[in-house]
DNA sequence: AAGCTGGTTCGAAATTGTTAGAAGTAGTCC
DNA sequence: GGACTACTTCTAACAATTTCGAACCAGCTT
């Protein structure tokens, strides 16, 4: 691993730090298992192809998708265990330093 | 709501999308409902105060964190309601479209 | 009120991110 | 092979973020 897991996660989140990323993301993950052609992303968030493109690396790159092409078509997949391990690094160690409360708050 | 879920969440997620800011959140969320003083934060993290004062507002006009005053104290305390929320957020819907699989991700 | 402590705001430079047209690549179909 | 489709990469302009010293402000103490 060449990146701690601290800026790895960072990355992830920064990636995902954008409207138009988000609502990528959000519709791969709908899109389950088979995942979503860039066509039919570029249909829904209504963008150029070249800057779609350029959003859509910075999440394969972030690790949060997966793509794979087949013929001409490129489909993008969310990558859940990646997205999973994200989620629960934001609440890794909730409330373990006051210890005055139990666990109020997870 | 001047801004939309997507647009807020969005904004929440780039603030999180920091070494720094990731590494102050966690520390928060680890202190639980007294918070930590920006001076405790700062011994942590090994920054110019300047720059941290920057990124604690950042994360406080997201939404994430909360500050209070104790005279010349600034305590932050971690919007844990808001941190669920976006998680929340990444996983709506999830598999929604492809309904071939029921949900072998979430 | 002077001085100290704990933090914030200002300002300016260096870096990074965003956008999208134009050009390029790769697969498919006559 | 030539045209078309589906995307990606190049490029360059513009916008936003990051950094941190210096200046500032608000409370406390004497």
């Amino acid at each position: 691993m060449a990146t701690s897991k601290l800026e790895r996660h960072a990355a992830q989140l920064s990636a995902l730090g954008h409207p138009l990323r988000l609502t990528v993301l959000r519709f791969v993950v709908k899109a389950g298992a088979e995942g979503a052609a860039a066509g039919d992303i570029q249909a829904h968030v209504d963008t150029p192809a070249s800057t779609l493109s350029h959003h859509l690396k910075r999440l394969v790159e972030a690790g949060l998708l997966a793509s794979r092409a087949e013929g001409t078509f490129h489909y993008y997949t969310a990558s859940y265990a990646a997205l999973r391990a994200l989620t629960d690094y934001l609440w890794e160690d909730c409330c373990k330093a006051g210890a005055r409360e139990p666990s109020a708050c997870c």
